[in-house]
DNA sequence: AGTAGATATATCGGAGCGATATATACGACC
DNA sequence: GGTCGTATATATCGCTCCGATATATCTACT
């Protein structure tokens, strides 16, 4: 799943290996971190599979190996984007997703963010039963984990109904066929539609459909 | 890290891999999940390394290894609760010690209480000074995971701050100087004083000399 | 008798990680 | 002028973990 990313930065400016080692860094906020004995074996796998092209530069006697992604990487791209991806990784995973969010269209953020969130619902769930049950006989410690953990859960929720939230009235204001926002990003400065997701909303959620459950914290 | 919770499951009884796989998923409250292809492996470093011994055990036709842990083993034990460990996998790590808190004594678990509460300042600073800075130009969905990221990160640090201070008043309120270890947890660790007698008795005359590799058979 | 599912151990290939090796470039300090 | 520390840059080693899979046996139901 690192490929996910390495793609995503390519696609913005051909790179080599310590430059991306740099900005993978940053594009998740600072969290994540690559090493280098990730990065390098995966930059070699993008190679060997065609979804990116490599030019040797050099600066001064320094060598560079400069990588550009193909048409082939952009179809990879693409399919990483939107599918797949291990479970034990999901939270990692997501968050990568985001980060490039603004390559899908708006029905195709939905549809990811929805069903993340049916993930953690389901996650929420399964700590709310082993909460019941376990509850009388357990030690505090993990008590207390798990009760942090139905918090975060929930939060994490709640922060997803943002997000969704906000898209949809994005969609519904560009006008619901529109939709041509994913295909003409200048570069990953933000599209000013966009712009303003994380900031509003916190009053109207609940939107539409079937929402319950959570919100107790 | 895997060998933390193996060992600190088989602190309280001895255990086939099998079983061990289904406890270890409850320990740390339904997050983990570990995979046959971590645990029996890592049981087998255990045994190489002298922390646990396995007597095989037959149920019919069925064949069983059952591990128990070895005072080696409870020296491990102790070391791995309170030192090192990855820094890629904090979180997941101090969950596990989390979950075998009732092993230390009170000022310990105030120590590690504040470590990682130190760990995760830090990790809210970076996160701040990245908004601060990268703030104008920026992706808005990462904008929104950082601005996500540090409300979460904040609110482990509140929770944290709870814990401290419940381990704080029960300090002080059993009178400082006594520390008797536990201290009144109820939980799932007890009647184990008899059983460890039992157990150590048995191993003194193995210690040094003819670990004679595993026990293949 | 047949089969579906739980119990039980084990290994394979692959991916990520921390550490480390090997260079070159460049400013700072003495 | 030398050299020390830091940043740039690529690459690999050993290890752990993971998902998937193979191989059995036992139980329960059909």
């Amino acid at each position: 799943m690192l490929e996910l990313p390495i793609l995503g930065l390519l696609k913005e400016q051909p790179m080599h290996g310590y430059q991306l080692s740099k900005e993978l860094t940053d594009v998740l906020g600072g969290f994540w971190r690559v090493s280098y004995g990730s990065l390098y074996p995966s930059l070699k796998r993008l190679q060997k599979q065609g979804a990116v092209e490599a030019d040797e530069a050099r600066v001064g006697g320094r060598r560079k190996n400069v990588y550009r992604i193909t048409s082939e990487g952009e179809r990879v791209f693409d399919t990483l984007l939107q599918e797949g991806g291990r479970e034990s990784a999901e939270d990692t995973t997501f968050r990568m997703r985001l980060a490039f969010f603004r390559y899908l269209k708006p029905e195709s953020r939905i549809r990811l963010l929805e069903r993340r969130r049916a993930f953690l619902i389901e996650r929420l769930d399964t700590i709310k039963a082993r909460l019941a049950t376990a509850s009388p006989n357990a030690d505090s410690y993990t008590l207390s984990l798990m009760t942090h953990g139905q918090n975060v859960t929930a939060g994490d929720i709640a922060w997803l109904d943002d997000l969704i939230a906000a898209e949809r009235r994005q969609v519904t204001a560009t006008g619901p066929a529109a939709a041509t926002s994913a295909t003409a990003k200048p570069s990953r400065a933000r599209s000013r539609t966009a712009r303003r997701t994380a900031s509003t909303a916190r009053k109207n959620r609940r939107t539409t459909t079937t929402r319950r459950k959570e919100r107790t914290t």
